[in-house]
DNA sequence: CTTGAAATCCTAGCACTGCTAGATTATCTA
DNA sequence: TAGATAATCTAGCAGTGCTAGGATTTCAAG
């Protein structure tokens, strides 16, 4: 009998149109326009019906959220591909990640700004963050027994610079010279 | 007659309540704890006596965080004080950011994380903001003519790692490691 | 094909939010 | 003391996240 197979297969799908309304609303409108009466609409559903995917609306933003983390982590493998030498290495990686937070502002803000709880959250949220720093520490590497202090300082050096880019506390106009001189720091690790 | 002095001076003191318990609340209690009635219980009006001070309730998160960045250069000056090598100096600068994040929380959030009409906000935001990057300037300094690129590198690195540490994304105990890292990639700036 | 059970879904509503119009009260001036 | 002005409150709107309980559909057994 292939009913509970297609009930569950329609409930993925379900499932999957939530999360992308919810991160389509977001990219165009901000967070605060994700409500569940309007996911509800989009999906053409009742609100409770979301009530049955998700405990609340922060576990929306939290799938959204492990989506982004799978994406970056992508996106940094491909960027991470063996270069001639370290600077150019950490120059492709550092751009791939903030061209990766301005392509997708509402995204990242999911994933690093938004939810307290979501570093509780399910294991998915470990593993798919895991990746993504798994990514990065590929690129930076360790030099002796720092045990990953370096891949932590570069990660916060990228988050701190796409943080204040996007609320607008730095200089635009300044960006690649930033991320030169950021990858520069860093050369000699 | 000192009436209308009175008058504002009382309406002063009110204002200075809102936000004081504005910001006491938000650091017991998280920002979502905040609303206009909790407020308007708190200094003892109605809810629209606190329209007549401030336009919404972002106005007064604004009001708060310009408050932070006025402690915040003040804290950072203090730590600046000219110090023997450029190591020690940049070591205490850093050590003084970073305590401020963790002293109060809820107030670096709402300097930072929170309201993304801050940046358009009347000119005392912008004074206060510059006056936290000019005392960062005053101590990192700028080697040639890179224009702040070194400073405002330096800050978001100190952003990211109070963020990141915030949101329980790097390890706690590697903090002293991690400073010291990020004040080594600095020196020789 | 019909029936009864079980899964599914929706309607209606609660308590809360930010915010505001209009009535009410207090305050000061003449 | 009377009138005008300023200050304040009551009551309510539209919206939010979330949920209980009833209605509907779906499915398996007879």
């Amino acid at each position: 009998m292939g009913v509970a197979e297609r009930k569950s297969r329609e409930r993925a799908e379900r499932e999957r149109c939530i999360t992308a309304a919810a991160r389509a609303i977001a990219e165009s409108q901000g967070w605060s326009a994700v409500t569940i009466r309007r996911l509800a609409e989009e999906i053409e559903y009742s609100q409770p019906v979301l009530y049955s995917h998700f405990e609340n609306r922060d576990a929306i933003v939290a799938a959204v959220a492990i989506e982004g983390f799978q994406e970056l982590a992508s996106v940094l493998r491909k960027a991470a591909r063996p270069k001639a030498d370290r600077r150019t290495a950490l120059r492709s990686l550092a751009t791939a990640y903030l061209g990766f937070t301005r392509q997708h502002p509402a995204l990242y803000e999911a994933m690093f700004t938004m939810p307290t709880s979501l570093r509780f959250a399910a294991a998915d949220t470990e593993t798919a963050l895991r990746s993504a720093f798994a990514a990065l520490a590929a690129c930076v590497g360790q030099s002796g027994n720092d045990d990953g202090i370096a891949v932590e300082t570069f990660w916060a050096a990228l988050h701190g610079l796409a943080e204040l880019e996007r609320s607008g506390r730095i200089r635009p106009g300044a960006r690649n010279e930033r991320l030169a001189f950021v990858v520069d720091r860093f050369v000699t690790g």
